[in-house]
DNA sequence: GACAGTACATGAATCGTTTCAGGTGGGTTT
DNA sequence: AAACCCACCTGAAACGATTCATGTACTGTC
């Protein structure tokens, strides 16, 4: 039932090492048997078997790619990325979303080991350096996602949050807020304290005084979003600050829907938000949200590409690849 | 360097068909074989090559899942219920999105026929039937989700998009809108025609006398959302429709965001908006959106653990699981 | 016509697992 | 003590592709 390379092979009358170098390098085959081949291919309804290919060559045809959390948009930006360069190459990408769940990221890591993927795409919660490091000695190259990896053993793809950062709390400043909120967490993310770090240099920086608060969330959703805001507005309203810079999108919209709720419109005559991703329902929010934007598809894109160099080169010198970010003004904070 | 099961046996002591059932059936193994396989395998660090396996045992581990679009939140979650289920058969997804566009479907198809997946989950878009027929017969169970397969040749998961449709117009006409437009496309999809038909059935089966007039999009996008919006707010305002069925939430969003842009507030006054899937945006939305549910996870996990049991019994039945749609209130169809 | 050089084609060996027919040794039955 | 069972182990064959050393046939040169 299933027609393997000898059965295209005798059909075509040639031996199966031609079959495969018509496969695989039809230069080297003369034109005649490269057409007779085809034919049989065709006829036959062949198809490589990959497993054999794999274990054969060693080549995969696999990338894996875990991101933190499947429902942003964001992630979703940059898979869709990878996975335009990824066809372009006949690659397979092998997903997983740990959903902030270290012990899902220790599950994937270890079942894309055991896939032979060719290489790894990870947006990296937990502490996986160990785990990364064992990958690399198995000849498994990764690339950090949305993360810059400050020791620089792995190479890296992300945004430079602490300009983001920056950009976010420089921009509520200069249209006039003063009592800053920044909303996020959890803080054991680099780019949660990169963006902190940002919003902490712009509020030193200024020429005016500005304070600068922290309302933790324990992760970066939407229901986080709302259970901040609710907080805030639970205060008398002479604690409110003026401006919230949300650490994302979802939490941004989370906010916003707090604000909004009940037909309380305060955004952003009494309190601006910004967010971070400047995703696609950024625009389409209660009130069109500000954000400071990563060029995501691109994120993904160069992602992919340097995992499959450095899979092609084991001996290439990591590298880190920082996009700048940025700022997309919009209601959330132009009253 | 990669240590392989016949290391792994040198270290144990044991014959190389020993480990392998250590691996396979501890149960047939004495325990101290067992014992001695398992320390041997830590020690060296060896992991299963799941090429061989798949090429000796023809067991794939990956099963595909290719949907129709990657940025509407509402596939990121049956993705997720399939990810769940998965993960806890020790399976990985590989994953594509076509972005409804018909070769991209093809490439993927071919793709995940070549990794010899498991099985394929999918949402289909173009015309594929002969593809999966060949899928099929390279014994490649499918199954068809968010889509109901009406001719029953292969299994489906989805919701009733009839029942859907339904009670998005019963509800807008119960609370009193009687020019009702539905926006969406493309007709080509099943679901499309299949939300439309049940606002068609709902129209013509009220008490009162409805119009119900389509605006057709070219796909299910925000984008398309608010372009549809801003030709439906062109029209003189005594042509203006009293309620929009949007077929999904992305194009709700885009809608709600042209009906509300330049301050214009417009819903729920005098334009009602319900949308369909009910995404976590939609709660979030400048208008809190009503919506038609769909059990999202549900679907997924569904759809993965039938794929897996159609494997496994080629000779299994196709059959269509269908879930009931939710009616979801919010304020954009409550004045 | 001998020789080298070119252009292709061949098929056996190989990758790392799983499978399975056959083997071993000790215990139980008769 | 012969016959049989049982629990466990062994090792070679097989999966389907790729690779590569070895052929073969033809062209052109001197």
């Amino acid at each position: 039932m299933p027609v393997s390379i000898r059965d295209v092979a005798q059909r075509a009358g040639v031996s199966v090492g031609t079959v495969s170098n018509v496969l695989n390098r039809p230069g080297e085959v003369s034109a005649e048997s490269v057409q007779r081949v085809s034919q049989a291919i065709d006829d036959l309804g062949y198809v490589r078997n990959d497993a054999a290919r794999k274990l054969r060559a060693g080549i995969s045809t696999t990338v894996g790619f875990v991101v933190l959390d499947g429902q942003n948009p964001f992630y979703n930006d940059v898979v869709r990325g990878a996975e335009d360069e990824a066809s372009s190459h006949g690659i397979a990408i092998l997903y997983g979303n740990t959903d902030e769940d270290p012990s899902r990221e220790k599950v994937y890591l270890d079942l894309f080991r055991e896939q032979q993927v060719r290489g790894l795409l990870l947006a990296p919660f937990g502490d996986v350096l160990r785990q990364l490091r064992r990958l690399r000695s198995a000849g498994i190259a990764t690339v950090l996602v949305d993360r810059f990896s400050a020791d620089g053993e792995f190479s890296s793809v992300s945004v430079d949050s602490i300009a983001g950062g920056r950009l976010a709390v420089e921009h509520l400043i200069e249209t006039g807020r003063r009592r800053i909120a920044f909303v996020g967490g959890p803080f054991e993310l680099r780019q949660m304290n990169d963006r902190l770090a940002g919003a902490r240099a712009a509020a030193e920086n200024a020429a005016v005084h500005v304070d600068l608060e922290v309302v933790a969330t324990t992760s970066m959703t939407v229901e986080e979003g709302v259970a901040a805001g609710a907080r805030i507005l639970a205060r008398p309203r002479r604690d409110w600050p003026d401006a919230l810079f949300a650490a994302n999108d979802l939490i941004a919209l989370g906010l916003l829907q707090s604000l909004v709720s009940g037909g309380r419109m305060l955004v952003p005559d009494e309190i601006a938000i910004i967010g971070f991703d400047d995703t696609i329902f950024a625009a389409a929010a209660a009130v069109p949200l500000s954000s400071i934007r990563q060029p995501s598809r691109m994120i993904g894109r160069t992602a992919l590409r340097i995992v499959l160099e450095e899979a092609a080169d084991p001996d290439s010198i990591p590298r880190q690849t920082v996009f700048p970010p940025e700022l997309v003004v919009r209601r959330s904070t132009t009253g």
